[in-house]
DNA sequence: CGGTTCCTTGACGCATATCAATCTGTGTGG
DNA sequence: CCACACAGATTGATATGCGTCAAGGAACCG
């Protein structure tokens, strides 16, 4: 299901202001990127990229999720990456110059907006804005890279349900003591490398013996505000509104 | 010990042509880098960033090599990325804006040319060739780290010491089947994202059990010429001499 | 030589994967 | 409205791979 992208680009630019990409760019910028761009409708599980294609669009998320994995030859796959509302993929990708190494699946229905790799590249060459701006996502990710990497090879597992729960908690609204899992438990096991059966458990580990959290399906509430801050580390912590208080265990 | 610069930059530029981050540079903006850039001579160990530093330089190894790494707060640590002569880090980091959140150590002695943050990210901001080399630097780390992703989260160790070892052999020089390793074992164990013993085990195992190869300190000698075709992925693939032999499994 | 560092080997325990069964919620059709 | 099917989630039992601890060997250097 793909059509002509016809949005209107003040309100794309409003509604996408914050989007690393799209920082600095004037309105006729935006208004090329997207006048050369498709919108496709995605369903649940459709696979948008396999491993192995030749890449010919950016991939920016205007409604719903999609999830980047790998997989080796067994079948077996990891999620590399999970993304909502407003993220893109397939950027770096883009300028590996190679097929790709990943694949992508749409987590749950929405809306992708594709950009052809050319129209993504060839600003990219002349326009030193739009340059820095792919350099500024590229960073970005080899961040969270790292933080999957460390995540993945000196947390113990519960460290790592407990991280990924604060930073979806931190992502949402502090108001509250709650939140919900953007993702079926299985793709957020995947994501943070174990099977969805000890994920099952660590969840059920941090409400009975460690009294920590209280779990509805995919609803999540804290039974103390602060149940989740010895997951805490120096990347979370710029992003928590508590980082004041002053039994903030992170405090310099 | 802290030196000025005061490299032949004729040399220099031949030397170290085939760097990413010096592409289709002029002599003029390479001679500009130069200028303001210091070098260090490093021994093994030294400690060159530490993480939750703010990142005063980019690091370009001219001898020798380096290793980054993560830490946990127990002091459990990962190497992120072990790097040889020409190439260079804390790259990303630099255009992250925030401070390191990882820390570099020299694996062995040498020496580092230290170019200013600043002298790397003014250019990059007007410079659109430097920003597109920039650009094709972060997308190799990142393919890289997604690689170093699944290779953790998807393969057995034996898989991981496996693909390493092929890696090793097809970046050098592939006409006999013999070897070195460049780094030390416990080095690349925590790079392979396990302990220095299971890493030994497992060249052992691939030694008497599996009859792939001799292992005689960091040397390794192939059994069979096509010893390691077993680890081989696409990625890998590419830069094999053998790919185009009809025994290959990843033909087409 | 003796001392250090790196690597190897063995024994043991634990955490996680695996397999299989059950449970829960949701949507469908009679 | 209930029965049924189905996917996702949970739970239990079992197996095993890896980390840990501790001791022994090998290479290197003063």
């Amino acid at each position: 299901m793909s059509q002509k992208s016809n949005l209107n680009v003040q309100q794309f630019i409003t509604e996408f202001h914050a989007a690393t990409l799209l920082h600095s760019l004037s309105v006729d910028e935006v208004n090329l990127l997207l006048e050369q761009s498709r919108i496709d409708t995605v369903d649940e599980g459709d696979q948008l990229v396999y491993a192995g294609d030749k890449v010919t669009h950016l991939l920016f998320i205007l409604e719903g999720s999609l999830v980047t994995f790998r997989c080796n030859t067994h079948g077996e796959e990891v999620n590399i990456r999970l993304l909502g509302k407003g993220q893109c993929c397939m950027d770096a990708v883009i300028f590996m110059g190679s097929e790709s190494p990943i694949g992508v699946k749409a987590a749950s229905a929405g809306q992708v907006l594709k950009i052809p790799a050319q129209t993504v590249k060839q600003p990219t060459e002349s326009n030193v804005v739009f340059a820095n701006n792919i350099i500024a996502v590229l960073a970005d990710f080899y961040k969270e890279s790292i933080l999957q990497l460390d995540n993945i090879s000196i947390k113990a597992s519960k460290e790592r349900v407990g991280y990924y729960l604060l930073r979806a908690f931190l992502a949402g609204n502090q108001d509250d003591d709650h939140f919900s899992l953007k993702f079926k438990k299985a793709v957020i096991a995947h994501y943070l490398g174990m099977t969805p059966e000890i994920f099952s458990r660590m969840l059920k580990e941090m409400q009975k013996k460690d009294q920590l959290i209280t779990v509805k399906g995919a609803e999540i509430t804290l039974m103390h505000s602060k149940s989740l801050c010895q997951f805490c580390d120096d990347t979370t912590k710029n992003v928590c509104t508590k980082k004041e208080e002053k039994d903030c265990h992170l405090l310099p």
